[in-house]
This record gives C-alpha cells, structure tokens and sequence, in this order.
DNA sequence: CGCGAGCTCTTTTTT
DNA sequence: AGAGCTCGCG
C-alpha cells in the first residue's frame, strides 16, 4: 500500500487557497488556469500525489500529458519524492506524441500498424512526397512538397483524412495527394507526427473497436498540461479519453498561446466550460517566481492583447532590478555585449546554468555562438540543427530502421547507395517503379532484383549484393544488442570504412558523430535495463523521433541560448532578450503579419519576459545582417510598453533619428493608441524615452561603454590560435598553424613533424607546447 | 554512374 | 548567408 508521506505538506502553508482547491480536486472536470510562475507544477503534483495516496488511485491509471518530455521527467522525479521512485515510475506521463505512440505500439493494428512502425520526420516525409510527385508526374511548379506537407498537415490537425477533408474543386489535387501520400505512409509501416495523435484517436472513436474501450478503461484519471498548446484532434482525443468518467484536469494560460501556427487552437481553453459545464474553475494569479519589475513588464506588454481571459497577474515580491533596455549598434556587439553580462554575472557568483540568452529566430544564434565560442564562455544551444538530423547520423539510423521495419521505403532508399555502391539514379528508378507495379516493398523488390524489367546484369548484380547485406544484418539484428547491430551496420556496410579513407576534417567529425550516436544507444540500453527490461531497436528509434532539443538540454554550468518558443516552462535568473526590434520581434515574415499573428507576438514576447527570475536584459541594435542584408532596425513595440519606472535605458550610441508621423506617441508606446494593431505603422517611431539614462546633449554622440568589460567587443581574434601557434592534436601529436578557416565549425591548417601539413576542425586541437 | 561547380531559392517558431 | 538543387563533365 503506497504511504503517502508529504501529507503533512498538504494542508500546510506551502500552497495558498488556490493551489490547495486544484490540488484537492478529484472527481470530474477541472480547469486550471494557470499564470507565469504561479507554481502550477507543484500544484500538479500534490494533486497526483493527492489522488494516489488519499483517494487510493492505482499510479498506473493516471496519465498526465505535458508539452516536454523533460516536464514529464521533471513532474515524474518530484513525485518519486513524495511518494517513493517505484509509484512515481508507474505513472503514464508523456507528450501527446509519445503517449500516442507507446498506445500505438500496443493498439496500432486495428489502423495498420505493428509494433515496429517508424516515425517519418520533416525530412522522411519530404522525401517520400517529392517521389510521389515525381511518380505521378505532378507539376512541381504547383505542388511544392513543403507546401503540399503543411496542407496535409493541417487537416491532420484537424481530424480529416483524405476523403473528409475538402469538397473544394482547388484543393482537390492537394486531397489526392494526401490519399497517396496516406497510402505510402500505410505501405511503409509508417506514420508522422501528426498521425501518431490522428491514428490514436481514430482508434479511440471507433465504438467498434474493443482497443478503445481498452485504452479508456486504463485511464481514470487524465490530466493535461499546457492546454491552450492543444490543436483539433488533440482536444478530440482527449474528449474521448475521458467520455466515460470525466476525470479530467487541464492546466494551461492563454496568454501563452504561442503554437497556432502549429494548429494550437486556444479556444480549447477558452472555451472548455462550454463543452464542460460543470467544470470546476480556478486561478491561480499569485506569481513567486519574478520580481516585481518584470511582472510588471510582462504585463504592460500583455496588456494590449485584446483578447484574453479575464485574470489578475500579481506578485508579492520586491521591485527587484530595473530591467535594462540595450541599444546597440549591430548584432555583433549585441553578442559582445551578451558575453560581457555572462561573464560579469559568472563573476558575480551566479551559476551560468542560470543565465539563458533568448531569441527569437535560430537564425540569430551564430553570432551569438561565436561570440561565446570565442570567449571561451561555456555554452549549449538549444535547437536549431538536431544532433539526430546530421546526415551521417540520419543515415545511421535510417539502416537500424529499414532492419527493424523492411517496408520503410523512405530509409531503403536513403542508404541504398549510401556509402557509393554503384547503386545509380536509373536504377533505383527502375527498382522503384517495378515494386510500385506489383505493390511490394523496395525490400521485397530488392529480394527478386534479377526480375525488373530493363537492367543489365551489372546494376542487378549489385542490388542484389545490397539486398543479401540487408538479409545478413537482420539476422544479425536477432541476436545483438541494438549498439551492436550498430557498429555491425556501420562496419558490414562500409559506412566507416569509407569515412575512414576520405581522411578529410570533416570526415573525422562524422566518425566522431557516429561515435557518439553509438554511445547514446548504449546510454539508451543501460538505463533500459536499469528498469529491469530490454532495450529494442523500435524503442530506440522512437526515442530518438520524439526527443526534442530541450529535453535534451544538459544540467551543466552553462549559458542556454534557445529561440523563445523553446523555453516555455523553463526559468532563469537572469534571461537576455535579443533582437528587441520591428520585424524581428515581433517578426515580420514574408507577408507580413496579420492582428491574431501580432497577438501571437506579443504572447511570445509575455512568455519571454516571465522567464525571468531577477534580471532581464532587452536589447536592440540600429542595423542587423541577416539573411545576407542589412536592415535597418527600430525598437520593438513590446519595449515601448514596458513601464517607465521599471526600466533603465542605456545604449552605446544615440538611438537612429525618429521619424514620428503619430503624435500619440509622445506618450511613448503606451496603449492608449485604440487601433487595431494591424492598423498602427509597423516601423513606428517610439517616442522620447521618458527615463532617459545619463543626460547627453542633443547631436552629441554618447558612448557608455562603461557596463562593458574590456576587450569584450573584439571577439574577431577570438580564436585562441592563430598562424604560428603551437597546438596538439589527438594523432598528429605536436605541431605548428599555418592558416586558420572560419565559419561555424573552424578548419585549422597545421603542419605536424612526421605528418606534414594537415587540415583539422578546430575543435580537435587543444594549445601546444 | 559519380562528382563538382554553379545555380537558385529560401529564410519563424517545433512535436 | 547558406543549403539544396540541377546540370555538365570525366
């Protein structure tokens, strides 16, 4: 019998009334409305925890659905203390997708699937959209397979399947295509992401289905957190989850809506009492974690928004440090300016895994990267280019796939002249066509190879070379542990060797990227058997399709760097907001932004400023490289509405000349203006600041370096070698530079006693004598 | 059949 | 600025 030992806690002060009404809530709906920092997590948990211990609910009948996989880790070890590791493990929580597809795994046969199906990403399924186009000769000027996927997308989203999803007469080629594009996926053993929800639900809804009656029967108690992020088949699923006993709690603030263009539809929160009449309401509006100041930025920025629920942000802590708006001239010394603060702060004695730098394209973070790179400032970026999306590591992957699952023609045809086996363009066009003719799998195909039409015997020899390796290594896969099917893989196909004989820096790299794959397969089975089962390939695969980059996100002392939307949940004591400018924050994308879209930015923006424990640091620059331009860059609105008393101004030249065509803006961005956002000028000027930092004469050119370390800015000699340096090198031992290359990822030319001169990727060498 | 060079094209946010 | 693509050559 599980003993609840935190249930002295429960009645104490630790949760205020609130808190303590949501936690204590047990049988039917509850809507949670939840602030920044208003301590929902631990509201979650003492509820969980409630259930179990006092309500006597079975662990294994609850499942708590969060956005992250790391939430689902971080609320599952809260509650392993306190109520023990062994009730705390049994609890299902996940994200909607890996939930999905632990129930698919089990449930999936009634909508096609068996237990080894893979899980298509962007790429896999570009590519198999881009063969069907080819295939059925459509015309690539009007079908473009990102915008045919994003279409498909959407209507997943929304629950339709091919023959429910338009009756319109112009989306009519886009709807064969999701009917072809569905079949594939159906004859690979394959889904998306967006079918692991669909094909869930399909399952669900089907009186007929005895799976669904089964799936509901196991869980009694569902909760969901981040609600206002839950798209159409999202919400669909979870009414059918919970149809029978209404046990449902969801949690979640629309104002931080920020995935709609992901399909999130915030009416889901806004209007859950519609659809749950009894709902049990609370709110919880006290916020513990920020300091004054930046609760009260967070709300003057909120509050223009003209669509919210009704509810009061407050918080009782002290005003804290002023907030501090930056302008700086170009995005260089922006990022030199990031590090100067890192590092001031390191001094200061904060813990740099404290200290994150948000902005909000990935595109903005390499000249923050190099920067810090080359202040020697430790470092870790969040998103951006994923470990698992490395070629060579996709290609790795794509070999444990098509051995785990024959019929994923999309990772067949990946490796299938990966590394060069002769395997050319003509015949794979070939192979493929004959599979397509007799409804077989390439793998089936690859099995009969000497049967297609028009191939001489060389190309038939070869496939069926490629076909026997497969058969080999899949009985291979039978016996081995799946880190050893991979270095099998790896050595039995070529794959190493060839890497091996290229002996380029950049070949060096890859091998050090499947080094490293290998090892998180064997970090995979060690903590899989830790849990007392076995670890197989399917799991491993899964994983590492529904990982994400924050819940890979290291513990370590650390600056973070991530786009904005990346650190919902997450907090920091000291954030630095890049990029405060128009057209970046908010961003303005091609065509421009409409008034729900402004909304949206502005929800961004609220999500930003409430990561912040005790320091936020906004700044913008006059000019930006970007994309290959320059633009020109005004203040972002969201800095006009913060409140003057909170702010301190200091920037490193005189802000560009403003044009102002509005006169409200004397008042410098406050909300009195009462047009529609859409109507306000998108470059408008902001008006004299009210606070102005230390008085300069007008046309005079100010300069305050001051809260700059010395030396910060002049981070383009920043790599600690340079030619004539002494470095070291792993196999090349001692030797002298010659010629160093930028870029992202450094290339050193050196020349190494014994070796001659070599190029290396910087990150290979270490100072020499 | 395979590789390289030039070309174009795209550029938000992500499970 | 960068990646991905097509085309042409060996």
């Amino acid at each position: 019998m599980p003993v609840y030992k935190g249930e002295a806690r429960m009645s104490s002060p630790d949760l205020n009334p609130p808190q303590t009404e949501a936690a204590l809530h047990t049988q039917g709906p509850l809507l949670v409305f939840a602030g920044a920092g208003s301590g929902k997590t631990r509201v979650i948990t003492y509820r969980i925890a409630n259930l179990i211990a006092k309500e006597g609910v079975p662990p294994y009948r609850i499942l708590a659905v969060t956005f992250t996989n790391r939430a689902a880790k971080e609320m599952r070890e809260r509650l392993g203390k306190l109520l023990g590791d062994s009730i705390a493990r049994d609890i299902w929580a996940g994200t909607f997708h890996s939930t999905c597809a632990k129930l698919l795994r089990q449930y999936g046969a009634s909508v096609g699937l068996t237990r080894t199906f893979v899980i298509y990403d962007a790429q896999d399924q570009k590519s198999l959209v881009a063969r069907i186009l080819r295939e059925h000769n459509y015309d690539d000027k009007r079908f473009a397979p990102k915008q045919v996927l994003s279409w498909i997308g959407k209507q997943k989203q929304e629950a339709k399947t091919p023959d429910t999803c338009t009756d319109n007469a112009f989306e009519r080629g886009y709807a064969e295509l999701y009917a072809l594009y569905d079949k594939q996926l159906r004859a690979c053993n394959a889904v998306d992401f967006d079918d692991l929800i669909l094909r869930t639900s399909q399952v669900l809804s089907d009186p007929k289905n005895p799976d669904g009656d089964r799936i509901r029967n196991r869980f009694e108690y569902v909760l969901i957190d981040e609600f206002q992020d839950t798209n159409a088949v999202q919400y669909k699923l979870m009414r059918s989850l919970v149809s029978a006993h209404k046990n449902l709690c969801v949690v979640g603030d629309d104002d931080q809506s920020i995935y709609s263009w992901r399909g999130a539809d915030v009416r889901n929160i806004r209007g859950f009492e519609h659809d749950f009449p009894d709902a049990k309401v609370v709110k919880l509006e006290q916020n513990y974690r920020s300091s004054a100041h930046i609760v009260g930025a967070a709300l003057a920025v909120i509050a223009p928004s003209r669509t919210r629920e009704p509810k009061e942000l407050w918080t009782a802590n002290e005003a804290g440090e002023p907030i501090e708006v930056i302008g700086l001239e170009t995005e260089r010394e922006e990022a030199a300016l990031i590090v100067s603060y890192a590092r001031q702060a390191r001094e200061a004695g904060l813990d740099l895994r404290d200290v994150a730098v948000f902005y909000r394209i990935n595109a903005q973070s390499r000249v923050l990267e190099e920067a810090l790179r080359a202040a020697n400032m430790p470092y870790q970026i969040v998103g951006g280019m994923k470990f698992f999306d490395r070629a060579e590591v996709k290609d790795a992957l794509s070999y444990l796939r098509v051995l785990d699952n024959p019929k994923s023609d999309v990772d067949l045809l990946r490796v299938i002249n990966t590394p060069a086996r002769g395997i050319g363009d003509s015949t794979v066009d070939k192979l493929t066509t004959h599979a397509a003719l007799r409804g077989l799998s390439i793998t089936d195909a690859l099995a009969c190879a000497d049967e297609v039409a028009d191939l001489s015997s060389g190309p038939k020899k070869k496939l069926a070379a490629f076909g026997k390796l497969l058969v080999q290594l899949r009985e291979r896969a039978l016996t081995l542990a799946p880190s050893e099917l991979l270095s099998e893989v790896l050595d039995e196909s070529g794959y190493r060797a060839t890497l091996r004989a290229e002996n380029s820096p950049e070949a060096d790299s890859r091998l050090e990227n499947l080094q490293e794959l290998y090892g998180s397969l064997r970090d995979f089975e060690v903590e899989v058997a830790a849990a007392g089962e076995v670890a197989t390939l399917s799991g491993f695969l899964e994983r590492v399709s529904l990982v994400n980059d924050v819940d890979q996100m290291e513990d370590a002392a650390r600056v973070t760097l991530m786009t904005v939307h990346s650190a919902k949940g997450l907090e920091f004591n000291l954030v630095m907001l890049t990029g405060m400018e128009e057209e970046m924050f908010p961003y303005r994308g091609f065509d421009g932004r409409d008034d729900d879209q402004l909304e949206e930015e502005r929800r961004l923006a609220y999500v930003a400023i409430t990561r912040a424990r005790q320091r936020l640091v906004m700044t913008h620059v006059q000019r930006r490289q970007i994309f290959g331009t320059t633009r020109a860059c005004v203040p972002s609105r969201f800095i006009g509405n913060l409140p003057h008393d909170a702010v301190v101004h200091r920037s490193t030249s005189l802000p560009r000349p403003r044009y102002v065509d509005q006169p409200n803006y004397a008042t410098y961005g406050s909300s009195r203006d009462t047009r529609r956002e859409s109507e306000r000028p998108w470059s408008h000027p902001q008006g004299p600041p009210r606070q102005a930092p230390p008085p300069v004469a007008p046309g005079e050119r100010f300069v305050d370096r001051e809260f700059f370390d010395e030396g910060a800015s002049d981070f383009d000699d920043g790599p600690h070698f340079r030619p004539g340096s002494s470095v070291f090198h792993e196999r090349f031992g001692h030797g002298k530079v010659s010629a160093i290359a930028g870029g992202a990822e450094p290339i050193v030319t050196a020349f190494f006693p014994g070796w001659g001169e070599k190029k290396v990727l910087m990150k290979f060498l270490s100072a020499g004598r």
